[in-house]
DNA sequence: ACAGGCTCCTGCAGGC
DNA sequence: TGCCTGCAGGAGCCTG
């Protein structure tokens, strides 16, 4: 499941790839829940703008698009280059955002490529290659926004790779919930899903359903350094491991990461011996060492 | 206002 | 062998 460090991964991959490209034409499928906004009005927005940088923010892939070249010329490679130091970068008019949800993947293929099933979009570039947006379940979201009307899209909270050890502190103070629930809720800090909110519990010595407002605020700096730490860790191995994602090759080297607790119910913790714990938090599968977090 | 629970979806594993 | 059930979870929505 796609969490902070492969949402990075896959911007990254996108951003390499599509970076000066131009968007030609936009097909979507007929399904109804991957489109936040209308998808007659997506495709009506990004059609014959160029792409002019793939971020992450949050969870999200944001896709920055510049002006739009009312004239479609498919075919040929996109005339444009990426911004260099002389040429001042062209201002971003609008974003397309797209949410992975559980199963959701980004790939960048020929046209030619056979159409895995559950492609909700297929986006043709000036390069003559394909964006295609693919996710079985449909738990991920599209969304087309402009700047003048919304501003850049920032996500729903605090950016976890960039907080201080003080305003992380801050985001748990009078909370009345688990600590695990609260570091899944996206409006106080964005990107963090069950795998590293485990694993960030984990190595700060923290139970999960300790009340986030009660923790000391030592734990809760030991928590954002943890945090950090394991953010950081599967940002580098996702970027070795699952280079080649957006591609073709799907999910593949998500789960090589070096989980210490998660989906290890039953082993032995890899400091104390002590068999992991499984509990049931906030409807989530919560691994924990009972020893080890206090 | 805030917290917790339900729901959407498909694929896969396990049991009979 | 095949069918059925339950489980996985991000996030929006509803309820208390």
């Amino acid at each position: 499941m796609p969490e902070l460090p492969e949402v990075e991964t896959i911007a990254r991959g996108v951003d390499l790839r599509l970076r000066g490209d131009r968007i030609v034409e936009a097909w979507f499928g007929s399904h109804s829940e991957p489109f936040k906004t209308p998808p007659a009005q997506q495709a009506e927005g990004i059609e014959g703008r160029l792409i002019l940088a793939v971020k992450r923010v949050g969870k999200h892939i944001v896709c920055e698009l510049g002006e739009r070249l009312i004239q479609k010329t498919p075919g040929g490679r996109a005339p444009e280059e990426a911004p260099s130091a002389e040429t001042p970068a062209p201002a971003a008019e609008a974003e397309w955002i797209v949410h992975l949800g559980m199963t959701g993947r980004l790939l960048v293929t020929t046209p030619e490529g056979p159409v895995a099933a559950h492609t909700h979009a297929r986006l043709t570039l000036a390069s003559g290659r394909e964006l295609r947006f693919v996710d079985p379940r449909r738990f991920g979201r599209l969304e087309y926004r402009e700047l003048k009307t919304n501003g850049a899209f920032a996500g729903p909270g605090a950016e976890p790779t960039t907080i201080s050890p003080e305003a992380f502190a801050q985001l748990f103070r009078g909370r009345r919930l688990a600590i695990k629930a609260a570091l899944l809720n996206q409006t106080l800090l964005h990107g963090v899903g069950n795998i590293y909110a485990d694993e960030s519990l984990f190595r700060a010595g923290i139970r999960p359903r300790r009340m986030a407002g009660r923790l000391r605020r030592a734990e809760l700096f030991r928590l954002h350094t943890s945090l950090l730490e394991v953010l950081r860790h599967a940002i580098s191995l996702g970027g070795s491991s699952v280079s080649d994602y957006v591609d073709a090759d799907g999910v593949r080297g998500f789960f090589q990461l070096e989980h210490r607790v998660y989906l290890r119910t039953g082993q032995p913790c890899l400091v104390c011996g002590t068999p992991i714990r499984r509990i049931l938090l906030a409807g989530r599968g919560t691994h924990y060492c009972p020893v080890c977090q206090k």
